[in-house]
DNA sequence: TAGATTGTTAATCGATTAACAATC
DNA sequence: TAGATTGTTAATCGATTAACAATC
């Protein structure tokens, strides 16, 4: 795999942190100051900086702007992935709007559904589709990214048309595992797991007065 | 802590599969079994579960029914937590509609938003109030728990209302690190960094081919 | 040069897994 | 009783942190 899931998982922050450093017009960086912000060690910053195959100047630091490109190249920002979303409810149309997806290397091109209501409206500059066309559309256009935001009673049965159609990865949002092959990328969005441990801290909060943590994610 | 994070987040897991047991008239079930269709090893289910404060009978394996109940106490989803949500935008929306968080402790009592267009609005049965209230309101019916489904850049200020309101618990859907004391909990729904790791993957499989993973979330 | 900071190797810590004893 | 399964203690594995050398 080469890099930890918790490295991977931290880029992201590092990237929005050094933007926001950018912007201030700070072009130099030490692990020391982003640790300080971020409320890391500097250490594992550097760790996982170097998985990027950045090098920093001893007493200097990182220089920000290279350090953002880095990021971007490690994480594939730059070739820029295109999408299919099922399911135009909510959540889909809240997705479809996320103009900013498209810094981070993601261009929800379509969405589909199989409400007839649905069908044929433009949400966010997206058309929907019927649900029947996406195997057939994705095979066309080589999408390789599907992500699910329907109900999780269809999720299967749509992961099953993604995969067919020749989908490799799947954002998936509703509350499901889903069966797939081996070889397919999977990557459950479980708001209710994120829900537990939070439902969960609290409670504790409630039953061990005083007790203090702050973990976040 | 008591329970590790990981622990934390497989027992919504386990939760959501016993239901289904249940449905199909299955009291009764192993940790191989669980394993099996859930894909992780029975040592494991077994070490989670214990968490809970449930036994098991050796050779037959676990009550559903009282497995269910295990978490459900164990993860708080009794006592119902109500909370504010602000930002009724798409995901807002999306969050207000979503009946099922009931079943998990969850109840959205009401949306707050700065948008004069919504206020007043009805957003699935929860009315839409001036954000100033929120602090007060807050207090008044002691809530704990704040959602943030608002655009970055407001996102830290409606934190700091949320606390002065008494809000112990944040669950953030906006992409920045919010600056509280430490006491409270705050509880990110980063989705970039979520796709990070989602995209790094797929460049990965289109880079080396044939390597395969499978893992998720 | 002295001091700050990077890069790297070793130690620690926590979660997972393996081995095995206890129990129905 | 034999066999399956739980519960628990010990070993392993991976990520984090500590210690320190290298460098500007």
């Amino acid at each position: 795999m080469g890099i930890p899931q918790p490295s991977l998982n931290r880029l992201p922050q590092y990237h929005h942190y050094l933007n926001q450093l950018k912007a201030k017009g700070i072009n130099t960086v030490s692990c020391s100051l982003i640790g300080l912000d971020l409320n890391l060690v500097p250490v594992q910053i550097r760790k996982d900086l170097q998985y990027t195959g950045i090098v920093g100047k001893p007493k200097t630091g990182y220089a920000v702007a290279e350090l953002i490109a880095a990021i971007e190249t490690f994480l594939g920002w730059n070739n820029v992935q295109e999408a299919f979303l099922v399911g135009a409810g909510n959540l889909g149309t809240a997705l479809l709007g996320h103009e900013r997806f498209s810094t981070f290397g993601l261009r929800i091109v379509a969405a589909f559904d199989t409400d007839p209501e649905k069908i044929g409206q433009w949400i966010h500059g997206k058309m929907v589709l019927p649900l029947e066309k996406l195997a057939d559309l994705a095979k066309r256009m080589s999408i390789h990214l599907g992500i699910i935001t329907a109900p999780a009673e269809c999720a299967q049965w749509i992961a099953e048309k993604m995969v067919s159609g020749g989908i490799q990865a799947i954002w998936n949002f509703a509350p499901v595992r889903l069966n797939v092959p081996p070889e397919i990328i999977v990557h459950n969005e479980d708001l209710y797991s994120s829900l537990a441990s939070l439902s969960w801290k609290l409670a504790q909060r409630f039953n061990i007065p005083f007790q203090q943590d702050g973990g976040s994610n």
